[in-house]
RNA sequence: GCGCCCGUAGCUCAGGUGGAUAGAGCAACAGCCUUCUAAGCUGUGGGCCGCAGGUUCGAGUCCUGCCGGGCGCGCCA
């Protein structure tokens, strides 16, 4: 329907231009500013093109209205009326069996087309690649991963909804000092434990088993949670581990440590229903058959934008627009980090992505510009770049702040937390708010209000209709094929209004896909879900009326559909009971 | 000091790339279970959109300055 009034105006418009009344600048744009307005007094759709355009036409809006109006030609005859209102609004107002035609095509369409409802293909196939989490190596998730996480991976499915070819990729730092200080705390650990320390303490601390107040003094690069002495206790007992030498054994603490630790992340990311199609190793990017480090610093120095000084090798990223110039290898011959990343992101588009997203926790956005840089360095668009930040959660528990430290070894695992509150409940509080806003998360809250909690209010809707259903099939309700039900039995302004929103599905997918924007969908639906439960509690669905049942049965089914896979979008359950 | 983000109801936050009278949840108060699930519904109150200018037909939204909060500014990762 907005559709239809768009191309409306748009005839016009050229109707116009043609006819010299009209210049031909704005033949040049395809936007027309339909909208559906939000007070019924001013019609079905709104436009704003004539208050847009007057300025470059040099004519007063409601002149340009006026032309607009005269020559839109109404084939189809939807239209009941036409108003010029306040300085220039157009107000389109649909004939009433118009609308509603329209609106019965959308309970035809989700019908048809199901789980599919709402895909897009403004995507166009482009090869898009999600970088999320990319936790180190060396500890259990936080519940900050656990926000990455669930923004990662809600935005790539609405990506891959909207049309996209996305991939998604976990990022594994496990090469250089942090991985090096793993293997350190855990060998530490095992050392201290075969010195008769039966907690495997490095030092005595001074307060027993408490290192809320930090790492103790002689171990200040050390690890000290829990976790590590669990490791180095785990290694102890294997056979093969106490037959090598101490050389080896560090070796063995690191590796073995590296690896036990991300399959505990992958387990955690898998019960948290995020999968990731590409784990990639820092240490890819460093191997000697083709050191991708070296390549990418070779091709930026064949550019002339590597240069040299105090020993030091830098990228001149000031070339495009950082602060300072930046150090890829340091005099001592080891690379950085942002070495690293320049070449892994130089592998990105080497894989054949047309763009890239990468989600940071809020405290990188220092870091932005330079990769920013690196990028139009290598030759690529900034554009194609793209960083979704995520702002850090702070926990809370009974009101108060969760002090957290992985050296110290006091935090809360994004894996206790989602026992503790549900994996749906988790997702959902993530992407009730927008990525780059400050986000408490209590424990306690969250918990006791569970049933007052956004997201069960929403899944009940679905759960409420699966019951609904369990009733009419019980009453031995057979629902005949959507063409030989009556829709138009669907009169009343809320199931009208519950159809519109549903209809407005789809447009809601695209924007949010173009805008990066998961949490829109989480808004939507509220409000479904709102009108839902507020159409229930007033109407039987099933009655003795059975033309006016079936009908009903559509509406709400398609309620559900759209519910379900707004849900699955978000990575959240749609249960079939409560 | 410089840079980035934020400031909207008592609290937590939306506000679709500038549109008509700024919304929701929680909290508070008053009601609704002989009815397909009360994890629900109905109603009420609540606002200087941080402050001051500017841009234009029109600003919560864009620009500048200030105030207040967070974060970042390494040859660390």
């Amino acid at each position: 329907m907005k559709k239809k009034i768009e191309q409306l105006i748009k005839n016009a418009i050229f109707s116009a231009v043609d006819a010299g009344e009209l210049s031909l600048f704005n033949r040049a744009r395809d936007q027309f500013y339909v909208d559906a307005a939000k007070d019924s007094k001013h019609g079905d759709f709104a436009s704003t093109i004539a208050l847009v355009i007057a300025k470059p036409e040099k004519k007063s809006p409601h002149d340009i209205a006026k032309i607009i109006i005269r020559r839109i030609d109404d084939l189809d005859n939807i239209l009941e009326k036409i108003e010029i209102a306040g300085p220039g609004f157009i107000n389109f107002f649909i004939k009433d069996i118009a609308e509603r035609d329209a609106l019965y095509g959308v309970l035809n369409e989700i019908e048809v087309q199901g789980a599919n409802y709402g895909r897009s293909d403004i995507g166009n196939g482009k090869p898009v690649q999600i970088e999320f989490v990319s936790a180190n190596p060396t500890g259990p998730l936080h519940i900050g991963h656990g926000r990455g996480a669930a923004v990662g991976d809600s935005l790539a499915r609405l990506l891959s909804f909207a049309g996209y070819d996305v991939k998604k990729e976990f990022y594994i730092n496990d090469f250089g000092s942090q991985v090096e200080s793993l293997g350190n705390s855990i060998y530490a650990r095992y050392a201290l434990l075969s010195s008769g320390r039966p907690h495997g303490y490095y030092v005595s601390p001074p307060h027993g088993d408490d290192f809320s107040s930090g790492p103790p003094e002689d171990a200040p690069n050390l690890y000290l949670g829990e976790y590590i002495s669990d490791l180095a206790q785990e290694f102890k007992a294997r056979p093969e581990f106490e037959k090598l030498s101490e050389d080896e054994k560090k070796l063995y603490c690191r590796e073995e440590g590296i690896k036990t630790m991300l399959r505990q992340i992958e387990d955690t990311l898998s019960k948290f229903g995020v999968s990731f199609d590409e784990w990639y190793s820092e240490r890819k990017l460093y191997d000697p058959k083709d050191n991708l480090v070296r390549a990418a610093i070779d091709e930026l120095r064949e550019k002339g934008l590597v240069f040299e000084e105090g020993g030091a090798v830098w990228l001149r990223t000031t070339r495009f627009g950082d602060d300072k110039d930046r150090v890829l290898i340091r005099n001592n011959g080891q690379t950085t980090y942002f070495a690293s990343d320049i070449a892994y992101h130089r592998d990105k588009f080497l894989r054949g992505f047309k763009e890239i997203i990468d989600v940071w926790g809020a405290d990188h956005h220092g870091y932005i510009p330079r990769m920013k840089a690196a990028i139009q360095a290598l030759g690529h668009n900034p554009d194609e770049f793209n960083v979704l930040l995520v702002q850090l959660v702070n926990l809370m528990r009974e009101g108060q702040p969760v002090k957290m430290s992985k050296r110290a070894g006091t935090f809360v695992t994004l894996e206790e937390v989602m026992d503790e509150v549900g994996t749906d409940a988790c997702r959902f509080t993530f992407l009730l708010r927008r990525p780059d806003s400050h986000l408490d998360f209590d424990l306690d809250l969250v918990k006791s209000q569970s049933s007052e909690n956004p997201v069960y209010y929403v899944q009940y809707a679905h759960a409420r209709l699966s019951s609904v259903f369990r009733q009419a099939a019980e009453k031995g309700i057979a629902l005949p094929p959507i063409e030989q039900v009556n829709l138009s039995r669907l009169s009343l302004p809320e199931e009208l209004a519950i159809i519109k929103r549903l209809s407005a599905f789809p447009e809601l997918v695209e924007k949010a896909a173009e805008a990066k924007e998961p949490h829109r969908l989480t808004y939507y639906l509220q409000e479904l879900a709102g009108e839902l439960h507020s159409y229930y509690f007033r109407h039987k669905f099933i009655s003795d009326d059975l033309e006016l049942t079936y009908a009903r049965m559509y509406l709400v089914e398609a309620v559900q559909q759209v519910i379900k896979t707004a849900l699955n979008l978000l990575g959240v359950n749609a249960p079939g009971s409560m």
